[in-house]
DNA sequence: TGCGATATGTTTGCACTGCTTACATCAGCG
DNA sequence: CGCTGATGTAAGCAGTGCAAACATATCGCA
């Protein structure tokens, strides 16, 4: 209990370790099991007393990364109140979720870009909801479209503009354009609208 | 690094080094700078007379990759001749470059999903080369819009189906039906077109 | 031709990684 | 108190990226 004590048994280890993996990551250092065990003031076989393998640990971040993702979504969703026009909404869900992978890049990374083949694990499950939170907020906006694909299209486009930004992809801009670009193609596929068919 | 790579030892170690990783890739095994030498039948430290370090390969087997992808990208664009429709076009653009990143996951993976933060390396080249060549088959497809912003979103939202179809973070489905979901997002953003205002 | 310079490949070795095994320590409970 | 299981440590394995010293084949030039 007591947290000045360096006892022989750490408190809550499985936690300290996620969560210096997780400082590992932002510091932009290289993410080993060793150093993660080494910030944690740990033995480098310790961490195996609570994740299977790496890929556990990194799972485990990735899941604390989906919960934040999904912390930003639903403010970004909850800040404008009441929106005058669907378009709205879905822009600063996509500000929100471009900004997120640049502000936390090292764990956005960590959460996609890999292969997470298990096909039930807390990852998988921690994805899915972020997906359905996605649809549903997508799903009241535009009434009458075909929701399923249009909450796809929605989502892959701000995903890849998240990835391609991430791996400058585009002209480098400060960041602040960034929330432009990004309004920006939202507003093109809306501009579509407008357009004879 | 003369035009005519005549090597005495190997052959043309660099261009085998690039093709072996290319295989390991390919293969699904771990892709490390030894594994590749020994693949090639060459010493570990081989690759370091071709290539500065790790990136240096990484670097170039990305370079192969967009290529291959341009070349994708041009057949797509090159398969339908003369479309009716604009939107058909970009489907099956967007159809292509899924179909490559599920086709050769691990070289699309290194082609994206990575820093590059080097400015000016052919890599970057590389990539921007294939940016423009989505601009320029996306541009005179829809008169009037703002082609920029456009060709942004239409990019990113196929780059985000290609690593959201990567990591699973779609329902599994047989790979034809993928070519339908893209298809569906394509078509779920044009017809927002007959929409109302 | 001969011979040194240079490009290429090898050997060896270091620091690091993920991971395993055997052992040490502590908490909880009879 | 002592037993037992959970938790942490120490030591060591194979594999990695990388560097330095060494060896060799090919080229440029006399």
């Amino acid at each position: 209990m007591s947290t000045l004590e360096k006892s022989y048994h750490h408190g809550d280890l499985r936690a300290a370790l996620i969560a210096a993996a997780i400082e590992c990551l932002e510091a932009g250092e290289p993410f080993s099991l060793r150093a993660v065990a080494r910030r944690a003031g740990v033995s480098s076989a310790a961490p195996y007393r609570h994740f299977a393998d790496r890929e556990a640990l990194d799972s485990a971040v990735a899941v604390e990364g989906f919960k934040d993702l999904r912390k930003d979504l639903a403010a970004a969703l909850a800040e404008g109140g009441t929106r005058a026009r669907p378009e709205e909404a879905i822009t600063a869900l996509g500000v929100a979720y471009v900004a997120f992978a640049l502000r936390r890049p090292a764990v956005f990374r960590l959460m996609f870009g890999n292969e997470c083949d298990d096909a039930d694990s807390e990852r998988v499950q921690a994805s899915k909801q972020l997906h359905e939170v996605l649809n549903q907020a997508i799903e009241p906006l535009i009434p009458g479209a075909n929701i399923s694909s249009l909450s796809t299209a929605l989502w892959s486009m701000a995903h890849g503009l998240a990835f391609l930004h991430l791996d400058g992809k585009f002209r480098p801009e400060p960041s602040d354009e960034v929330a432009v670009r990004v309004q920006s193609a939202v507003a093109a596929i809306f501009a579509l609208r407008g357009a004879p068919e």
